[in-house]
DNA sequence: CATTGTGAAGATCTTCACAGCG
DNA sequence: CGCTGTGAAGATCTTCACAATG
């Protein structure tokens, strides 16, 4: 329903697809690394070992983007990096909360590959109103309570869920009222939101159920022959 | 390349895609909620809203498993809920090692949607020979010099890697030398396995990224229109 | 007769293979 | 010549819409 793509000047526009999309910062991770080793130009060949995919779907990828290679030679790793970042909004700056601190959350608000990628941690909420002041790196945990005035006050549009499953609802909902329009869910629920506000789901046992589907089938083959 | 589907005894066999694998667990967690609600039977309409997907994809879905729906009725939840536990191997019990106890392997150590699931962790590795033998919970840190040895103990075919992106090729190795045939990656690397080993990559900062990338969409439209 | 199960159509994603170009 | 960029083919996934049926 999109795929309006590149126009006169070259740059694309609209539509860059879902998938595209979830390669995008695998590339950039992967041209940051070659840029560190000192690599100048890199092949689609190359990058796409780098970042473990098929060269004809890097290529196909960066198309999207926009033409940003040298045909015979390849990619500026630092240019195409740059293009990438920019497409992403990886250099600009955006303020996150995190409500729940429980392990998870202590856990991401250390995370440093935030940090280092346009993401900066602004607050650290919870509902439990014993752990309020606590402090984690530089950060003291506030009340929910905050939470509106918190998103306010730092111009804060992501939010990060990681309270059991049974808040998160009531915690969206807040997140959402409050003016947050990007959620990243890890508590194990369905969240409903309004249009216009995007909730993306990290389920740490739906990975391990997945693992386990296809250990399962390594161990029982044969199992097909019996009509 | 797979689809030969359901046989004679109208259970399926070989192929079911990896859409819906990866959605199983959802449905899987639907069903447990609806069952403690008391609920006997559910719809396709009713279960699909509770996993957040339509009811067309979620029949489909079920429909590789084979025919344990009744029509005009619905599915009977406990029932549906077994043959999906069945089907993805989550009624088995897993032995799970976790390697690199920062943060997030300590996090990882304590989150009680495994255990709930048929995974059990069975030991706890690092690398840095101080922390050996601290305990969190009943589990001890061991060094990953054990790491062989605990595998083969445990019977143990899961690993989940939550090292520092330096570390984690050469842990993936050691996973894989150990005879851990499935490994849930955390570190941003991508890791070089052979043949039959799964890996499955959960990146933290990509998530946000791609939160990131929508958000600054909606933050400037009409860039579109300009040629 | 409400609801499942599913062919068929449509959308999206991947891969191929090569024309185009530096 | 080497490598990018991309139409076109192929694979997979989603949705539609309705026949089958308990």
């Amino acid at each position: 329903m999109n795929q309006l793509r590149a126009q006169a000047n070259g740059r694309p526009v609209l539509g860059i697809p879902e998938a595209t999309v979830a390669r995008l910062p695998v590339y950039l991770r992967a041209l940051t690394g070659l840029g560190e080793t000192g690599m100048r130009t890199v092949s689609s060949e190359q990058l796409a070992a780098a970042a473990g995919v098929n060269s004809a779907k890097l290529r196909k990828d960066l198309s999207y983007l926009g033409s940003y290679g040298t045909r015979g030679v390849g990619y500026d790793v630092e240019y195409l990096r740059y293009q990438i970042a920019r497409e992403i909004g990886v250099n600009q700056d955006w303020a996150v909360v995190i409500i729940g601190i429980g392990n998870l959350g202590q856990a991401l608000s250390n995370y440093g590959g935030f940090r280092s990628r346009g993401f900066r941690i602004v607050a650290l909420i919870d509902g439990d109103r014993s752990r309020v002041g606590e402090m984690h790196g530089d950060l003291p945990i506030h009340h929910i309570e905050k939470l509106d005035e918190l998103v306010a006050e730092h111009a804060c549009s992501i939010g990060v869920i990681a309270t059991p499953g049974d808040a998160a609802q009531e915690v969206a909902d807040r997140l959402v009222a409050a003016g947050v329009t990007s959620i990243l869910n890890f508590a194990p629920a369905v969240l409903a939101v309004p249009d216009g506000v995007d909730v993306r789901k990290v389920d740490l046992s739906i990975e391990l159920q997945i693992l386990a589907y296809h250990e399962q089938r390594k161990r029982a083959p044969g199992e097909e022959v019996q009509a």
